[in-house]
DNA sequence: GTTGTTTACGTCTAACGTAAGGATA
DNA sequence: TATCCTTACGTTAGACGTAAACAAC
């Protein structure tokens, strides 16, 4: 069964939409506020981050001590995301 | 049937697939030869055009003549998506 | 008890593949 | 006729919302 499975195991590719939440969040540090800032309900925000993580391979927020808060690496990389946000936003 | 119907109207967001998907056909200049780069079929990448022109309400392509070229507009935009790209794709 | 995040689950959009249809040389 | 692009259509993955559970203060 299953003829043409030759997919190539896509690494689940990057989404600007991934980018858009991560600095939503971690610019209102409250996924609350970020989910509504964004215009969607807090669910989908957290799955979302955990997927970006994942895709990335590294933890951009400590959410210990329930409080939301930005690791070095995710500090970093917001950095990154205002830059590409920014070149991409006005199209 | 449909309670909660206000959704607010989303304009259709402008995601990296389209990007990666406007390169490829952009630099091969042949749908069928972009897909297969893509690793999907060519029928998914004709769609894909429409909406991505119709989100910038630019048209990118000159389909006349049985050949495929960029417009002016699609020359631009083909260089700002190289650098987009570059700076995403390490991820 | 209150505030804030995560998980469960059903719905719905949209991206893909298969296959057929058009158009140009 | 041969080549290339587009359209039709059924299937499937995944993004969202509602609602409930969980954790920290």
């Amino acid at each position: 069964m299953n003829a043409g499975q030759e997919r190539g195991k896509q690494e689940a590719a990057l989404e600007l939409r991934l980018l858009r939440y991560f600095v939503a969040v971690a610019e209102e540090l409250h996924f609350a506020r970020a989910a509504e800032r964004l215009g969607v309900e807090q669910s989908p925000v957290s799955p979302a981050m955990r997927n970006l993580e994942a895709t990335l391979g590294v933890q951009l927020f400590d959410r210990s001590a329930h409080q939301t808060r930005l690791t070095w690496a995710g500090q970093v990389f917001l950095g990154e995301c205002r830059r590409v946000l920014a070149t991409v936003e006005p199209w």
